[in-house]
DNA sequence: AGAGAGTACGGTGATTGGCTTAGAA
DNA sequence: TTCTAAGCCAATCACCGTACTCTCT
């Protein structure tokens, strides 16, 4: 089924491809190539500057995570409402079985 | 949940569907429609199908993740890790037209394809 | 049928790519030929690809940043990869609109048969939503010489 | 006729980072 | 073992969907 190939392996081997797709895969490359300048090189840390200001100044919780913004003033005297530290959470989605 | 009955649960699960609500998709259709727009030969695109890529791209993402998923428990990990997909497309001939995308040589486990 | 004794074709490095722009700027600017595209403009939205991920994954397992943004790449070329046969057959038939039926058919010759029944019934089953919908508002106004051919309802 | 592109607008869910610790190494 | 990095939270606002008009078949 498969043959070693004696050549120099360090350049380029061959590869094989569903027979259905090689032609669209070619075709893509082409359509790739002249998009590619037009490409970033590689990710950007976040994709809005407004949105990245919004999540800097929020209130956060004591691990970090993101609080209810009208809460975040000191509770200052027996204002505890419980802190959601452990809540279970509700798995939402449903798995196809 | 097993790769063999992927395929067969979806043809039960889009048969069961009533009415099909393009509203409320999990995909957003107006991306999808962009993204077939950078095509250069596209020209007009009728709305059924930006709705069908949307079904299609649930299936395929599930598929991909599916399948690679088989190699993160293989390896005994917790975590999908972008290696995982890259087996999992070398593994798969549906997903040859993805080796630009994520070439062979991603593969972490030293064994270089099968 | 035609060519391809197996089941699969070589794939070499032919194809002279055309770098025409040397991009040499690090920041996002346009560049000189064509505007720069976001990732909003070429991928789909992160969160809603994890969601879509995280149902097959059991619900204790994690999924790596890295994996995501492959998963999200993998389904833009998967768009491009089918849109670009749907639409050449589009064209072939001197049609200039891409529709339901291209994509069906370059599921199919692109080897993607498993998606071409559930798909098939999607569509029909949105076809007759929107016509049910449109009869059902035509319903209320005038509808005296619509269609003798067919009026079947389940 | 019908169907899709272009434009404007209002509603809304995707985007987003610090800390904890699961888990990759 | 060491220590990287993924999940967790929810409020803003960019973008998606809708409702138009206009063009084309």
């Amino acid at each position: 089924e498969e043959d070693e190939n004696s050549k120099g392996e360090a350049d380029e081997e061959p590869l094989y491809v569903n027979a259905k797709q090689y032609k669209r895969i070619l075709i893509r490359r082409q359509a790739r190539a002249k998009l590619e300048s037009r490409i970033p090189k590689e990710r950007c840390k976040y994709l809005h500057e407004s949105r990245h200001r919004h999540a800097m100044n929020r209130a956060r919780g004591e691990g970090g995570r993101f609080h209810s913004a009208q809460e975040k003033g000191d509770s200052s005297s027996g204002m505890d409402h419980g802190l959601p530290l452990a809540a279970s959470g509700g798995a939402t989605l449903s798995r196809g079985t | 949940p097993t790769i063999d009955n992927f395929w067969p649960n979806i043809l039960t699960e889009v048969n069961s569907i009533g009415q099909v609500d393009a509203k409320h998709q999990v995909l957003p259709l107006a991306r999808i429609k962009k993204i077939m727009k950078l095509d250069e030969n596209a020209k007009m695109i009728a709305g059924e199908a930006p709705l069908l890529f949307a079904k299609a791209c649930e299936y395929f993402i599930q598929e991909l993740t599916m399948r690679a998923w088989v190699h993160t428990e293989e390896s005994r990990r917790r975590t999908l890790q972008r290696s995982d997909i890259a087996q999992a497309i070398a593994n798969y001939d549906q997903f040859d037209f993805l080796i630009d995308i994520v070439p062979r040589e991603e593969i972490k486990p030293s064994t270089t394809q099968k | 049928m035609s060519n391809s004794e197996d089941s699969q074709q070589y794939l070499n490095d032919m194809m002279v790519k055309e770098e025409d722009e040397a991009s040499g700027d690090e920041s996002d600017r346009h560049d000189g030929h064509g505007i720069m595209l976001r990732e909003q403009d070429r991928f789909l939205p992160i969160c809603n690809i994890i969601k879509i991920m995280k149902v097959p994954v059991p619900q204790n397992g994690k999924i790596a940043k890295d994996a995501r943004e492959c998963i999200q790449e993998c389904v833009s070329e998967f768009i491009s990869f089918i849109s670009s046969e749907a639409i050449e057959r589009s064209v072939a038939e001197n049609r200039k609109t891409v529709n339901g039926d291209d994509l069906l058919v370059a599921f199919s010759n692109l080897g993607f048969d498993n998606y071409v029944e559930p798909l098939s019934i999607y569509l029909q089953k949105y076809r007759e939503s929107n016509k049910s919908d449109r009869n059902l508002f035509l319903d209320s106004s005038y509808m005296q010489s619509e269609d003798a051919s067919e009026s079947g309802k389940q």
